[in-house]
DNA sequence: TGTTTGCCTAGAGCGCACTCCAAGGTCCTA
DNA sequence: TAGGACCTTGGAGTGCGCTCTAGGCAAACA
């Protein structure tokens, strides 16, 4: 909780790059990478268990020990979340990263087409943004008028 | 279907006010709302059985007539559900709609305490698509390089 | 040397928002 | 007057994304 209050001072943007990640230590205990991530432990369990994850280190004694990539992957993942995708397309992605390069067109494609959606989505909300705010301002400039309109 | 490919010249977003409202026919049926709403007729019974929905005109022999007003409500009812607000939170607001004017205040605060979640999914899409858009560029450009990034 | 804490696994369970089913009544056309 | 499309109800089922449980292992502390 504390090392979330914390951030980089070069970066603009508090919320893409929530935790922080000392360079000479590359190695994270799962209750770590959920208090960084925001995920629960179980989430990032099932994650790996479906292949949303690539397979994370061990300790000696069978501990998950995250690296920096892995949590690089998972900020990209959450992005993606945000965005509505189904995690089934994320693994589908996920699965041809390993797969290799010759499916980067493939990845591309399904980039773009999640780029055009999320576009969508922010024009939609953007239009449900306004018919709030007309709600609103009838809320705030009469009290009991917007009753017509629900 | 005919009817939906017609729209009021008056309308610069044909997205928002899909269906054609004739103001000499205020009657229709569950199946027409659906096609003008874009929601099932069983999504729209069940809106109507949770309270999400005021009681719905019947025929003289049971069946649903739903009026303008109705396909008003429905049409907010689809921009918050485009939030992700949950739809108890909004068989709240139609309850407190139901309870009279001294719940104005306290449906205002719950459209301002959602507009002000839309303005933050919006500007997480937006940091989203800036994730996505340099990936695709990454792509674009190099064809493998984005590898190791994911 | 206990006890607490954190982690492991496989698998069951949950909450949400629908979605469908069964059984039956109604409307419309021929 | 028959047939088919459409409507009704209560309640069960579905798919998704987690979320939790049970039973157990390992390290750290009192």
């Amino acid at each position: 909780m504390t090392i979330v209050e914390e951030k980089t001072a070069a970066d603009p943007c508090a919320e893409a790059q929530r935790y922080l990640r000392p360079d000479g230590q590359d190695q994270y205990t799962i209750s770590e990478v959920a208090e960084f991530t925001g995920m629960s432990a179980h989430t990032l369990r099932w994650y790996e268990r479906i292949g949303l994850m690539p397979h994370v280190d061990r300790s000696h004694t069978g501990q998950r020990r995250f690296s920096n990539k892995d949590l690089d992957w998972l900020a990209f993942v959450g992005k993606l979340r945000l965005t509505g995708m189904p995690v089934a397309d994320m693994v589908a992605y996920a699965e041809m990263l390993r797969a290799g390069d010759h499916t980067s067109r493939q990845r591309q494609a399904l980039l773009e087409a999640t780029r055009v959606d999320v576009v969508r989505r922010i024009a939609e909300l953007q239009d449900t943004l306004s018919v709030l705010d007309s709600k609103i301002s009838a809320y705030a400039g009469a009290g009991q008028a917007p009753e017509r309109t629900a």
